[in-house]
DNA sequence: TACCAGGAATGGTCTGACCAATACGCTCAG
DNA sequence: CTGAGCGTATTGGTCAGACCATTCCTGGTA
């Protein structure tokens, strides 16, 4: 007899004439809204796993459509992964950084900014961490970075060299300065940037031996901890693609085509 | 009689033996995917209004469910907005600094940042700008910054100041670089420190007559395009928000209890 | 002309069912 | 006793049809 949220009892027990907000709208994004905050006050951890489906309708005196839709949302979120099965259900995720950038990539891709804007974002960015870098670069990050250097060499001489290696090597480089906020940030700056040059195959011109060997420059000075010369190179480095982006008329990201 | 996505049409027709990859899973998403596509590829712009939910039902062929589930997505994106009743409908919206800002500041909380790493970042951020803000500021922005700066003064002196304050008046320098990225960024920053800030009842020691004058000295040399002298500004007064946030045992912004 | 009531469009929710994927445990053969 | 294999229970994914609440528009009435 499917009673509708408009009889005495809208599902959530207990809220019987003592409404904190305006809020009678959207049942499940009440729910959304309780996990949400079960997970930032550390009530649920990642790795947890929520109740089951059937478990949450009769928890919240809902029906499972809403319960779905708010796990729906949790998830678009990032907050929660779901699996299917027995022993599935949905659980609480750690929202790394690669997750975080991924998202924050798409929209950036939809909102009005150039591939200019983000270049130069970009070089304020990554010029102004190149001292945090100098000078906390583990051995580590100098082992991964000379990796991640030959890896494009090699690359590069089998022409299979893409944007995503030398994205991967600008996101190591900013790792290096050991700040959570930082590094997802320059990670944040690949997406789209990622995006709009694929699409554009624009890949290779803009990624010759030169850059390479700026990359493998890089790492050397990061090495001697000889912030100038970092600098030097990576202002080249960034000024150079910028340049080369520059000519393709620098189309707006949410339309590498072009219509000029 | 509930045909299941097991008999021969799983709903999306014409998918007759040459899918493309793997993907049997979750119809809901392949809605989302198709939408999403429509939006970057700018056939569907903001302000456009998606099918009813009952027309979408029909043109994908599935249930309702799961094109509400796919809104729901959508929406959680940041992609659409929807409204109801007559003339409602999903919207295509577009995806402001702010909007974006908001939803990453939720994620950054949730990630492993110290309040140092997200003052760090910005410090970096910030001061990077400022050659960009001294030369592009517009005789609008410095307009609009003396405004902030009055509201804040006035604020101070009634005991009403908030961070929110605070972090408007930098968004706005921020915009004055007249880059779309750089503001989204400086916004994305604010928003986890504000939550931490304000959880933390801090807000007016972090804020007191020296800060609103700081603001008042930066606008001012922002206006004589004075760049050195904005860069020392900005830097004693951020370096002095840092050290003010170090005195809180830098808590980690999902645990602002602090538990050391 | 101005206002108000009714209707139509649309999202929000409910119910109850079935299918699909997965993991656990039991049975039976070796 | 051990291992492989097959059920079976759990759980998410989807469907169908229904009703309610909100909103806008239209047409009738004062």
């Amino acid at each position: 007899m499917a009673m509708g949220p408009s009889d005495g009892t809208p599902g959530l027990g207990g809220t019987k004439g003592l409404f904190s907000p305006v809020s009678v709208d959207r049942i499940s994004e009440v729910i959304v809204e309780q996990v949400r905050l079960l997970i930032r006050e550390g009530k649920l951890v990642p790795g947890d796993r929520l109740p089951s489906e059937r478990s949450l309708c009769e928890q919240f005196g809902v029906s499972r459509v809403t319960v779905r839709e708010a796990l729906r949302v949790l998830e678009a979120s990032g907050l929660v992964e779901i699996r299917v099965g027995a022993r599935g259900g949905a659980f609480v995720i750690q929202p790394s950084s690669e997750r975080v950038g991924k998202g924050l990539a798409e929209l950036m891709t939809l909102a009005s900014m150039t591939a200019g804007d983000v270049t130069e974002a970009r070089m304020v960015f990554e010029l102004g961490i190149l001292p945090l870098v100098v000078e906390r670069a583990t051995e580590e990050d100098i082992a991964d970075l000379r990796a991640l250097v030959e890896q494009g060499l090699s690359a590069l001489e089998s022409g299979s060299y893409t944007m995503a290696m030398s994205a991967a090597f600008h996101v190591r480089v900013a790792s290096a300065a050991h700040n959570p906020a930082i590094e997802m940030l320059v990670q944040t700056f690949h997406g789209p940037m990622l995006m709009s040059l694929q699409q554009a195959h624009v890949a290779a011109p803009l990624m010759g031996p030169r850059g390479a060997h700026e990359h493998f420059e890089l790492v050397e000075a990061i090495e001697q901890r000889d912030l100038e010369r970092a600098r030097g190179i990576m202002t080249r480095h960034l000024q150079r693609t910028a340049d080369r982006l520059a000519n393709y008329s620098d189309p707006r990201l949410e339309n590498p085509g072009g219509e000029e």
